[in-house]
DNA sequence: GTTAGTGCAAAATCTTTGCATATTT
DNA sequence: AAATATGCAAAGATTTTGCACTAAC
């Protein structure tokens, strides 16, 4: 608990009730998370947050780096993950819309080859990846 | 004209006013462009267009594959393209959000691998890259 | 003439904001 | 005590839908 009261006081943001749940939350997931997923399962451990409150932390964390915010597939709606700081990307099945890490990076030499022959200054990507998850596979 | 009236019979959708208006400007573009710019540039054309139209239409040309629809950067809303066929990927930048195409997709090897290694049937994937362009590269 | 598509208005969904109250420092 | 964050309700923004009317086939 101290060690997360430290972190939250880095970041120059209080330690609230409400930024330890979602933080915890975050913590334990393994995959982005949507805000929907997020507020339900904070609020079964504190019946009284709203959902403003948690787009509001959510905000906060992204712009403080502790989270990363994401659009997955045509959804439209926000997708967070802790930031771990290890590059990673996702595997989306288009069926059951499970999502799988991917922690190899295929993109490293090719963004620095980019950047030679574009003159463009990369400074990140997104890349995500669709399909079908083995168990989808098997039922087609 | 008459091979537009093909094409949209081919993919039995009827030729409507509205959605050769909207074929047109995609057409033209060459970049990812929103939901809200192609209404406004479709309305200056036939005044009396829906904003409602062109969501249907844009859905439509989704699903029978003659438009690509994309969420960029962190913004949330929904970007259109006419799908070319031809597999590309966008460079994004970051200061003025200009849009520039990368016709080499890196990723080819790639996923073919990531079949083998993880089971998983790779079907398609969303890659976008961003940075900063020359001209934003140098005021900074 | 029938079917599909459009315009309009209203609803639905997702997200943000103003303000009084409560919590943290 | 002062500053910040929360809850609530209301508004914003984007997208979708129901329905009567119109255009395409």
């Amino acid at each position: 608990m101290r060690d997360k009261q430290h972190l939250f006081k880095e970041f120059g943001i209080r330690a609230t009730k409400q930024r330890l749940l979602v933080l915890d939350l975050l913590m334990e997931e393994q995959m982005p998370i949507s805000v929907e997923q997020i507020f339900l399962k904070v609020k079964a451990q504190d019946e009284s947050i709203n959902l403003s409150t948690v787009y509001r932390i959510l905000s906060t964390f992204t712009e403080k780096g502790i989270a990363l915010k994401s659009l997955l597939g045509e959804s439209s709606v926000a997708y967070y993950e802790l930031n771990r700081m290890v590059h990673k990307h996702h595997l989306i099945c288009l069926s059951c819309h499970k999502i799988m890490n991917i922690n190899h990076c295929p993109l490293e030499n090719y963004e620095k080859e980019l950047q030679r022959t574009t003159a463009f200054e990369v400074v990140s990507h997104k890349l995500e990846i669709y399909g079908y998850c083995p168990e989808c596979k098997s039922k087609h």
